[in-house]
DNA sequence: CTAAAGTACTATGTATGGCCAAGTACTAAT
DNA sequence: ATTAGTACTTGGCCATACATAGTACTTTAG
């Protein structure tokens, strides 16, 4: 039980939700994701992403073509699907409360310091 | 891959600073934090609360004295101890850089869509 | 005085997802 | 032809939330 450890659970679930909106705002491949991500802050290995974005495929949620690139092999542009759409209201929903709820106990705890 | 286990997966280390928060604010049992992570919309069953605090206990951060009670069975009262403070602070860090990630991401969906 | 109900805590097993590390495949430059 | 760079894949590891069943103690009911 060491702080690292602890910081890598938080981030279950929310790297997929932060994934999700990226695409959501348009045709993307995976690096342009890793370059948001990182831009955010939110630092992702390749090791994490791709395994997500397959999972995420497979459950209906994204679908993919292949560009050709100019410089390299070609890239697997990702869109929501309406599924896709759904889920990320779902998970909205789900965030925002779960962001509430732990503000109400944070702020709580400042108060009675 | 549904929207329930995600959930799930969102609330994973989350649940951890919560509690830490409830008891830095002083000395609870089980039921009291129940209470208070209910209150608070955060659904909380016996069985992942009680395994948690005694990670946290083993893990050097909890500490707890056994409180006779009126009404039934003596409870573990609990308080954090200097490492639980330290881990609390960086949790807390943690988190909030977290949420400040997420939201540069997803406003800026909503300024683009 | 025994039996039932209630409270507080314990123990075990499962499933999921982030991460590491190594590996494949294709293109472009030297 | 060989090297470097880009893009994607795969297999295994580990920690945690949860379900479920069980232990131990106290109080109340018959």
């Amino acid at each position: 039980m060491n702080l690292e450890n602890t910081q890598v659970q938080m981030r279950k679930g929310i790297l997929e939700y932060c994934i999700l909106h990226i695409i959501a705002r348009g045709e993307v491949y995976a690096s342009d994701m890793l370059d948001e991500l990182t831009a955010a802050k939110m630092i992702v290995v390749e090791g994490t992403l791709y395994p997500l974005l397959t999972r995420l495929k497979n459950a209906g949620l994204l679908e993919y073509k292949w560009v050709e690139s100019k410089s390299g092999p070609p890239r697997k542009y990702y869109t929501l699907t309406g599924d896709g759409t759904g889920f990320l209201n779902g998970l909205t929903a789900t965030w925002n409360e779960l962001v509430s709820s732990t503000s109400l106990i944070t702020e709580k705890s400042k108060a009675t310091i």
